[in-house]
DNA sequence: TTGTAGGCGTTATCAG
DNA sequence: CTGATAACGCCTACAA
């Protein structure tokens, strides 16, 4: 270690130096009642003399809490960095975070080997509890943190069945918010472009589409599968163009696919939403810059993150009386091309 | 606190069931040598039957040494989640990091108060050293840390004069290599558009340009202040135009002015490199892909990342003989605007 | 090879 | 109001 001498004070020392003992030192610095004016400012002298900061191990190991809270990026570093869903998460946890006095502490796992030492992070103490942003649903990270006695909250509802409690928006009926605005403008055929079958979002936004459509009595046939990206949206489009030609309206579960369901469509000169409308989801930025500019879904991204955290210090509170879960409303925002 | 009735297994009851004393159970569970096969055996068992999982403050407190690191970014998080400046630095802090088992730990201060929290965060014990993103002079964050005694490396040369380590990219040598490279090709009035004054970057771009100048005899009176803005870059180019209108070439202290440069004198029917030629610097992403394709200065950002790691586990090692600081290479990238 | 005892820096309990 | 004294969970001489 690269040692420079000057030691770090330590409480022993400010009691010292105040002429009184640990004890009082220790209440003074925590603010406690029950101390004599000129104790306290023997104490605080001493504390400033010596630069004296506590320890916050020492301080932990005592108090079992660490006053420290995870953000945990199940996901490669580089990605998350530039996603913009995350910053926006990010956001509305600090938000939730304002005036708590918890230090937020943002951990990603690139490689595989990163994360068993992140759960073992995790699970040893460092932190009070942790909000995970886990989007593969066969992650183990969150079971294995509840298992070890970690306060643990979910952005996203996982696939596992694990006992976790999470936030998500609500995806179903925000689907069903879609397909129930394209029937009310008299759409006769409504597909959709769904997500993948493997994730909760994909899963969730194609059944809230397909119980509204039953609901109503129509067909719920022309679905086709994507991965969320551009390229897929564009394929799915073309493959539902071809299987059902008589189409007149399209839910896609998120506005990257339905941008590319958009190229494709103008490319085949179909006129949106004249003879086609299409609606999508997420309302990310893309939406509302897009040609022509898209309808949506909006699901309340900071709010998620400000839900988690708010979720988690109700955790540590010990008001078990919470639901195990919650689901943020979504809001249909119409533009031009439904 | 949600007590969930299963207590946290202790090092204690390890050794009580393995039927050993703490110090054999230690032993083996740190993987150390003089313990006979029986004992290491009955301790896994008793390990992995009832879960256990050293507790790291109690271990970080004993030890000294809390194996995590910081990385921190003194920014308002928003703006850095988004910035592929970050996301490249982090890559390389990350693969620095690689078989180290030291596990990265990011923070953010949002606004002022969240700055001295911060701080207290880091000097009190947990983690082994910080590397600091600090994008603003006047910044005190670094000039605390060293003070408290915690090894700090900073990304960015400071202009406090503290003596703080850090890790920059040759802007001065970087700027020299675009003025000469304009020299070279036969320009006469060389320009430039330089930084803020008050932000290291800028100086050290600005004053590598003037050195090249002067040695070269040619004037350097061609100077326009900007904000690292495109907008900023738009206006800056105006000025000089108007005041310097025998201009044939001109260094800009970014890629993002540089495009706002560009856009200016496509404006003005000015033709690049024919009638103007612009080096840029940065060689971000824009650069490749604006129109006309940026000649620029590539600084190495993901080596950034890696070499300030790799001088932070320095310090750990005691390694005080290396430089107080490092300045990386730069390398002038050649497309078509010069 | 193993166990005993003391210490890491704080907080908390409980007599003075 | 104040000060011993015992935790908190783990590491590490030192002794056996």
């Amino acid at each position: 270690m690269a040692e420079d001498g000057r030691e770090v004070p330590t409480l022993d020392e400010v009691a010292r130096v105040a002429g009184v003992s640990r004890s009082t030192a220790s209440r003074v610095i925590n603010g406690r009642t029950y101390v004599s004016a000129k104790a306290r400012e023997a104490v605080a002298q001493a504390v400033t003399s010596l630069g004296y900061s506590p320890n916050m191990l020492a301080r932990s190991l005592a108090m079992k809490r660490t006053n420290s809270i995870a953000l945990v990026v199940s996901e490669h570093g580089d990605r998350v960095l530039g996603d913009p869903f995350f910053a926006r998460v990010l956001r509305g946890v600090h938000a939730g975070l304002a005036g708590s006095g918890l230090q937020l502490v943002l951990l990603m796992a690139q490689d595989e080997q990163d994360h068993g030492q992140m759960a073992n992070y995790l699970t040893s103490g460092h932190v009070d509890g942790a909000l995970v942003v886990s989007l593969h649903g066969e992650d183990q990270l969150p079971a294995q943190l509840v298992a070890s006695g970690l306060p643990v909250v979910l952005c996203g509802r996982p696939l596992a069945k694990v006992e976790v409690p999470y936030v998500d928006a609500d995806n179903f009926n925000g689907a069903g918010q879609a397909a129930q605005f394209l029937i009310d403008q008299g759409h006769r055929q409504i597909g959709t472009i769904a997500g993948p079958r493997d994730m909760a979002v994909g899963i969730d936004r194609l059944s809230g589409w397909r119980r509204t459509l039953s609901m109503a009595g129509r067909p719920t046939d022309a679905i086709a599968h994507a991965d969320f990206s551009l390229e897929g949206g564009m394929a799915a489009m073309e493959q539902l163009l071809t299987a059902h030609p008589g189409l007149d309206a399209v839910f896609v579960a998120s506005d990257l696919m339905a941008i590319g369901a958009l190229h494709v469509l103008r490319g085949r000169g179909i006129r949106v939403p004249e003879d086609l409308a299409v609606v999508g989801f997420d309302d990310s930025g893309l939406a509302a810059t897009s040609v022509p500019p898209l309808t949506t879904v909006r699901q309340p991204i900071e709010e998620l993150g400000r839900t988690m955290t708010w979720r988690l210090l109700a955790q540590f509170e010990g008001d078990e009386e919470l639901p195990p879960s919650v689901l943020l409303p979504t809001e249909l925002i119409r533009r031009d091309t439904a």
